[in-house]
DNA sequence: TGCATTACTACATTGACTGTAGCAATATAG
DNA sequence: CTATATTGCTACAGTCAATGTAGTAATGCA
């Protein structure tokens, strides 16, 4: 917190943002709640909303796509081999995906919009690929001799489509958090070193 | 072609639309041109579009969707094991997914629209996830005591998830079609039996 | 010939998202 | 402390994708 108080307050705006928009997506459902409806209870314009978040939807993925990117590229850095370094990545992620939120209640409604709302999935899907393209970028650059970038891209693509299917079937079956987490890091190993 | 006059109609609308399409966004970009261009340019009203496609994007990528899942879905039919239906459902995919619209040159703008426009890309992710979950289910029914739903979704996703990435990184670089399936069928190998 | 279906149309509407110009609070330099 | 630059926010107007509805006319079918 070393910020002035204008970066305070804006994070105060953008805070009241995601907690209007929580409210509002448990209460009325993500489709039947308008970006209006959002401003208009967290106090602030149609427009300001659109200066925080560049979606509707990335009211609540924002801070996945940083936490996860940031984690898995700061990872890439002190590792020995590129298979060593994905596990350590996806285990960064796996272990990321549900902390922070908690608070708000955040996690839980998104793991359920992620499931049942094809928007929200969709946007998910579109920043984890870019997610996807960041760590490879980073994976080549760490292993440069040993990786071109599109066996880069395949390895990361092959650990994180297995992750994220995994995680979405888990949670479709109606697995509790914990089992998705087992699931997903079932699948992470089953990506990097297949048993069959 | 055993469909009367009407049916005939409604392809011959359709296919006017997907070369008004084609054409429209080779000459102007996708951005810079609306769906009513495209309506006005095949000649029909706006709201046809949308009884033809769910999306402005759809009316690149709908066909694929069709084949793809649906020559997927073929070869698990009648295959040994999981490797190798899913090894076979690769292969028809990466080989169908250039073919088809060579014709009308979709293929090529497809391919850079992927690569360069995210609203492109993000649906094309968004229908192939969901042709993941129909072959994921199809591999859980011809083989149910080897795989439950969540392995078999695993599976689907790391084969999917590095042809794709492997797709759109050798894309990026500016590799010509043939380099491109290559790299695809390389991620494909890759993600079933990894070499590392 | 009558009846049902359906591809298409015109029209209205919603809602996400963008561009622009201005205001007022905050930061910064002299 | 004052002048100036920055910037978070606002109001307003506009674009465009997508949907709902009711009607028409061609087609399929009895």
């Amino acid at each position: 917190m070393v910020e002035g108080r204008r970066e305070r307050k804006k994070q105060l705006t953008r805070q009241a943002l995601v907690d209007a928009a929580v409210r509002l997506f448990t209460e009325r459902g993500f489709e039947r709640t308008t970006v209006a409806d959002i401003a208009e209870a967290a106090d602030v314009s149609t427009r300001t909303f659109f200066l925080h978040f560049a979606t509707k939807e990335d009211v609540l993925l924002a801070d996945v796509t940083e936490r996860v990117s940031g984690g898995a590229a700061a990872v890439l850095r002190d590792a020995a081999s590129p298979a060593e370094a994905l596990a350590a990545a996806a285990d960064v992620m796996i272990t990321d995906a549900w902390r922070g939120d908690l608070r708000t209640g955040a996690a839980g409604l998104r793991a359920r919009l992620v499931v049942d709302n094809p928007a929200v999935r969709a946007r998910l899907l579109q920043v984890g690929f870019a997610a996807q393209e960041g760590i490879a970028a980073a994976l080549v650059a760490a292993f440069p001799d040993q990786l071109d970038e599109v066996d880069a891209a395949a390895l990361v693509g092959a650990l994180m489509g297995a992750v994220a299917s995994a995680a979405v079937a888990a949670l479709r079956r109606g697995d509790p958090p914990d089992a998705v987490r087992d699931a997903m890091r079932r699948a992470a190993a089953l990506a990097l070193a297949p048993g069959r």
